[in-house]
DNA sequence: CGAGCCGTTGAGGGGATTCAAGCTCAGTGG
DNA sequence: CCACTGAGCTTGAATCCCCTCAACGGCTCG
């Protein structure tokens, strides 16, 4: 008994790996990826998984890059880039906290967009190699991942419907509305600088800053620092209808 | 010996059945999703999958449903709607050749939207069971899944960034390079109706006639008949970077 | 042949962009 | 201490692109 436990990684001795804490402590656990997983299944896991942090502004991974990871985002905002034809960059998705990015890794290809951070990150690096080898015998992990897939796709036509769709003045409201989403309850959103604005709703900054001046003058939103706001959420829901009956 | 024979089913004695010729034969099977899998393999699963033809503006299947098959496009062009909530409808993707569409179905999802022929197809009916039992075993399938859901996700970034981005010109021209990618190469492509037109690129029916006109005008697409038209691939590029360009 | 759908084209107005100026605020250095 | 600078944001004015409204032609179909 005494000589199992000597050949146990030095730091099983007694406590658990931090990083086992960590994941079974883990907030958005039920949500993510390795909610399926029983204890066991994290103790198998949890010392080839890395929580790391990020600044704004610094890009997780590059468009074109061939990842060797993926990443759970555990707080924070992350955006989806791509430069057109012409120099200019286009913000064609947004994710937020309990989202699984980078899955084109799983299949070898490069990355599809650069991903880079909107606010503070907290995340979670899996290496891909450890999910391909998980993937052989649970099931459950297997349709955890196209859930994620569907979920990536769902959010990516909703841009479409929402975002890219009408007058500038509703792909304002939307925004908002999407933006309340990838935040707690009761917390002030990331309100993106107007430049992220214009990338995101294919406008001119000047016309993004018209319309955040228009709505904060209408006292649906208030602005409480660089780069977060409050929005009054049944006035911004009223808004919304508003402009889809006009 | 004969008496195995005996057992099988009845139209199995002597030459196989229909389908399985069909899937034998499938000129898209080696890029659709059972491309993975042998000779046995098809023969397992070739008894329920179903050809069928539809004719253009038919429903495949309609957001909301739960469904209960997934389908292969052989020939033909599938658009994917959402209507906003305003009364009026917004086309998200298009799904050509190759594609496996519905695939939300296999997580018990409803249909994130109204799937709709653009032209006549020629599609397999998967029924989604059979991938149910399928995937407990055949790891390629899996992969093969994945790999769909990821194409999925690609087309619909591309769309906000491709087709949601820019002057109208610019989006018009980037729709038609779209519709030739949807069509075998020297064949003439599926032109919408400038309805649709208008709700892939967001825009009055009238704008999209009058860029459809302009460039009929320029010599850079021919209408050979009514939803149908060729386009000089050379000049449609030279157009796209010129446009860029400005 | 009239009705209805689809496509085209023109005229006018409105919304978004472009061009431009001025503002706040943080950092820097005289 | 305060001018200086540059980045981000705001606002105004002029322009232009696209939408709306309208009229018309071709086509199919009852």
């Amino acid at each position: 008994m005494a000589s199992r436990m000597a050949v146990m990684p030095i730091d099983r001795a007694g406590t658990r790996h931090p990083q086992a804490e960590a994941c079974a402590r883990c907030a958005v656990r039920s949500q993510s990826l390795f909610g399926a997983l029983d204890e066991a299944g994290l103790d198998r896991i949890h010392t080839r998984i890395e929580g790391l942090d990020m600044a704004p502004d610094e890009t997780l991974y590059a468009r074109g890059g061939d990842g060797s990871a993926l990443y759970t985002i555990r707080t924070g905002v992350v955006r989806f880039e791509r430069s057109t034809a012409r120099g200019d960059r286009r913000i064609v998705r947004l994710a937020g906290r309990g989202d699984l990015i980078g899955l084109e890794a799983l299949l070898q290809r490069p990355h599809a967009d650069d991903a880079i951070a909107c606010t503070p990150l907290q995340l979670c690096r899996i290496p891909r190699v450890l999910l391909d080898e998980l993937g052989q015998d649970e099931a459950a992990l297997t349709r955890a991942l196209m859930q994620r897939w569907q979920d990536a796709l769902d959010q990516s036509e909703a841009w479409v419907a929402d975002l890219a769709t009408g007058p500038a003045r509703r792909r304002v409201l939307r925004l908002l509305l999407r933006l309340t989403e990838l935040t707690e309850p009761g917390q002030p959103i990331w309100l993106p600088r107007r430049e992220d604005i214009g990338a995101m709703l294919d406008m001119a900054i000047e016309s993004a800053s018209r319309f955040v001046s228009q709505l904060r003058r209408e006292g649906l939103l208030s602005i409480t620092g660089p780069r977060s706001a409050r929005v009054d959420r049944v006035a911004l829901l009223q808004a919304i209808e508003a402009q889809d009956r006009s």
